[in-house]
DNA sequence: TGCCAGGCCCTCTTTAGGGCCTT
């Protein structure tokens, strides 16, 4: 695993579960190496069936679009072979790591690193934040955008630089600096209150 | 920008309910 690359990804869907038989339809990606984007992955891949009137409408991805698109099989051994070696970022994770999950599952293929989720860290980092949505943490941490959301490249960009943003912050607020991944994972699940204790200890360590 | 699912998190809680997030 290699320490200094983060890669933070970004799933569109055809919905909310796979285990209702939701498909993934475009995945992007960003890696992450000393607080810069070194690489990019981004690819349409198509379900196999056609998608809702709302999943297109909502990411502005039609079934035209995906008709020329490689199988989500295809996309996701490439995919596989991206991001081994690092660990992973999504806001709200635990959604974009089910489907990482399903598809890889279909094709045999596994990851060996290990997700945190920038939805868990914002709700302490930035606690006073008035909603912790992507679009709303990009405006809070005064991100440039031009609010193309919800295409899978530009959402996992969005996502890294929000990202940069809250460790930026930790690191002005606490001294804390270059914190490991292990560290954000601690974060990730310490109680709202006790954040600013934990901060400051490590900025002081 | 949804009614689907599921994890997190808060509270009028823990033998539960509902809002926030993701598409």
């Amino acid at each position: 695993m290699r320490a200094d690359s983060l890669i933070i990804l970004d799933f569109e869907t055809t919905g909310l579960s796979p285990d209702i038989g939701d498909r993934a339809i475009e995945i992007g990606a960003v890696r992450l190496e000393g607080g810069e984007v070194v690489d990019k992955f981004q690819a349409l891949m198509n379900p196999g069936f056609q998608v809702s009137r709302f999943i297109a409408d909502y990411t502005g991805i039609t079934n035209a679009m995906l008709a020329d698109a490689l199988s989500c099989e295809e996309v996701m051994h490439e995919f596989a072979n991206f991001i081994q070696g690092s660990n992973l970022i999504a806001h709200n994770a635990s959604f974009d790591k089910r489907f990482l999950d399903a598809e890889l599952a279909r094709i045999g293929r596994h990851y060996d690193g290990e997700f945190s989720c920038s939805l868990l860290v914002s709700r302490r980092v930035f606690q006073d934040a008035i909603s912790h949505k992507l679009g709303e943490l990009v405006k809070y941490t005064r991100v440039k955008s031009n609010g193309e959301f919800h295409r899978a490249l530009y959402d996992s960009e969005m996502t890294a630089k929000v990202w940069l943003a809250m460790l930026d912050d930790i690191g002005e607020r606490y001294g804390a600096f270059d914190l490991s991944f292990e560290q954000i994972k601690t974060l990730a699940k310490t109680p709202k209150k006790s954040v600013g204790k934990l901060l400051a200890g490590w900025g002081s360590a």
